[in-house]
DNA sequence: CAACATAGTGCTGTTTATTGCTCTTTTTTT
DNA sequence: AAAAAAAGAGCAATAAACAGCACTATGTTG
């Protein structure tokens, strides 16, 4: 998954549960600021901000071997 | 996938390969500091440098929606 | 169009990750 | 058991993420 899929997948995911970036910046702890970035591409979070980013969505942050 | 199964699953997958912290440094870009750091639980690594470390392991990092 | 909500950006101080160096501890090999 | 390799940890400098604030841009609704 690439960094900009990432990004697609957080926002598609905040957008379907119609929460703004407002709101889930309070509902993570992360700040508002942080997401802005993040969405806007210009991020390179921490795993802990990505993983309470996230948490919220009810995502969850996984590692798999690439298929070849 | 918790942060500690996330350290596990890498230190795992990088001795299956055999490649020892420094190596994977080295192959990486990832300095070996912060690869020790983060394989003894210790660090908090950026979207960024994790992704470096999980390409050389022939890695992915995805994001699933939870099953409840 | 006007008003409003949501998203994106410049600036900036604070916090923290990254990194190299050196040393200690643990594990593996001979 | 001794030697060698690999892993972990303290210290300190640098780079970068985090965060708030204020402002702009975009999009939506009346």
């Amino acid at each position: 998954m690439h960094f900009t899929e990432l990004i697609k997948t957080i926002k598609e995911r905040r957008e379907a549960l119609q929460v703004t970036q407002d709101g889930l910046a309070e509902l993570s702890g992360v700040g508002l600021r942080t997401l802005k970035q993040f969405e806007s591409g210009k991020g390179n979070p921490t795993l802990l901000t990505l993983r309470k980013i996230s948490d919220v969505l009810g995502m969850e942050i996984c590692l798999k071997i690439k298929k070849m």
